[in-house]
DNA sequence: TATTGTTATACTCTATAACTATA
DNA sequence: TATAGTTATAGAGTATAACAATA
């Protein structure tokens, strides 16, 4: 009885923790009320990171979500002038999506506004605690990024995988 | 421009693997056909941890929702058998909830499924990261339990907390 | 036929507000 | 009046399935 299930108990916390980091951070969001919503601003600030306009089929994948969901987000940041939707002249089923300007400015409001929620979330740890913690945030996140078991039920469902 | 913003960049992997987590743990779940949801899992888990039948309140401040969220959870696992609700004789405003041998007995296969999901999700970590990782969780998870600013708008909202 | 994104639909999760029954 | 839980309602987030346009 000293430790049955470290991971278990360590994947708990994790889920604690989730629920946490969103509820935290879709509160920064509403006090600025940038009118933007957790995935919104998700995908923003994702879009950043291309050095090209990505295609909603990237964003999907980089999300990792259905391209369904990717539309919905897209909808709204486009409706509030923060994206634009850019047909590709090389293949026309393609559609890039182009941070505007005032999505950039938005993404600089919303910098501060992650800040803010780290800061908040953060607390408890001191400056090493965090650079740990980013350490292994970074091979969690980074490491596994193929899919996770496609092939069906073929595996038995009740294989607990101890 | 080393690094302008590290709890930033932490809070945004951290964002990043809140979703992973529960898009993993929902995996897991529908594959064991238990015909329970993510946030029903977590009350059961929950429910686990008291020594005598919590009320709908206890609950809601565990789970960290409002006792509203708790009702809908409990009508699920209810009309599955899976917890009971039980009038407090002492204070007739008061419901508990009971764990029913059924519940107990999915908490059992809950364990398996969280087992898995839990492999799945550190697979990229050893042994001692995952320690490490423990660690860390609990200090953030157990931190800080206090309301986070409930005296309203008084504090400037734009305050960046740096 | 395969790919890209969409329309249509449904479900989970959670919130706020108003109400009921206690205390 | 304050507390405990509920009914009513709404919105975010995401999924699957069927479809259109393009390749």
């Amino acid at each position: 009885m000293t430790a049955p299930d470290p991971d278990g108990l360590l994947a708990e916390q994790l889920l604690r923790l989730t629920r946490r980091v969103h509820r935290i951070q879709k509160r920064h969001l509403e006090r600025r009320e940038l009118g933007i919503t957790p995935a919104q601003s998700r995908l923003l600030r994702t879009l950043a990171h291309y050095g090209s306009p990505p295609r909603m089929a990237d964003l999907a994948e980089r999300l990792e979500v259905v391209p369904r969901a990717v539309t919905t987000l897209v909808d709204g940041l486009e409706a509030h002038g923060k994206v634009r939707r850019v047909p590709d002249p090389a293949n026309r089923r393609v559609i890039r999506i182009e941070l505007t300007d005032e999505g950039r400015a938005t993404l600089r409001e919303l910098r501060a506004a992650r800040r803010a929620a780290a800061s908040e979330i953060l607390a408890p740890l001191g400056e090493r605690e965090r650079e740990q913690l980013g350490e292994l945030l970074n091979t969690l996140v980074d490491g596994p990024p193929g899919p996770p078991c496609e092939e069906g039920a073929a595996r038995r469902p009740g294989d607990g995988g101890s």
